[in-house]
DNA sequence: CCGAGTGTTCGATGAAAACCATACACTCCG
DNA sequence: CGGAGTGTATGGTTTTCATCGAACACTCGG
């Protein structure tokens, strides 16, 4: 209802430390296919290079946009605007300190 | 349908090697808080001391059969029959070798 | 052999989550 | 400034999953 001021995409996102994490909320995040293939897709590419739609998943923008949402509350990945497009950086070291072992265990396995 | 010989539970529970399970699964199996739960207390007592029903989680006993369902489906858990009733182990080595670290990362915060 | 205790299965219900199509906001380039 | 490219918000559909109640199977102790 109103408040409709602003609402592009361009509100700087909402990041979630993952110190700041419960462990079954880094659970829930991870123990989805569409995330994991993220995740991993974006493991394997320089930081910083990854815009939000260039990622080979079999989802709609919508539905895509909801799984970086996720992402980011679980302090998985850390989001920034570039020009027209959104930006990803998966936070390995963060979210393996607060999470030791657990991303190598996603990863290990592509 | 019909095949009914036998449905008691008493069919000797089926068992899922930690090797033969899909990582998704295993974070799916532990991305729920009452299966934390059972993880968590199981891992704080003796082997094959506790029974499903020893358990203090608030979910009636159809749905704690599941959740023991899951967990075995996830290599987490085994079970044997000891008389009337089903006793516990966690698959503590087995898991581990597994998903290394995972495992302690559910057990660190209780 | 019956009754209490234990756990599984079935069917149904409700809530959560994934998904899509559409509409909108923002940036850039021509 | 207008259009293409990119991402978000919303509303509604579908699927998935946790849960319960009830019926059943099994074990054991009177």
């Amino acid at each position: 209802m109103a408040e409709r001021t602003t609402t592009g995409h361009r509100a700087a996102p909402e990041h979630t430390h993952p110190d700041d994490v419960p462990v079954l909320a880094a659970l829930a995040a991870l123990a989805d296919p569409v995330r994991i293939a993220l995740v991993r897709e974006l493991a394997g590419s320089p930081v910083w290079t990854r815009s939000c739609g260039s990622f080979d998943v079999p989802v709609g923008k919508a539905a895509l946009s909801h799984h970086f949402s996720v992402l980011r509350g679980a302090g998985l990945v850390e989001q920034r605007d570039e020009g027209p497009r959104r930006v990803n950086r998966l936070r390995r070291e963060e979210f393996d300190a607060r999470f030791p072992g657990l991303l190598a265990l996603v990863l290990r396995e592509e």
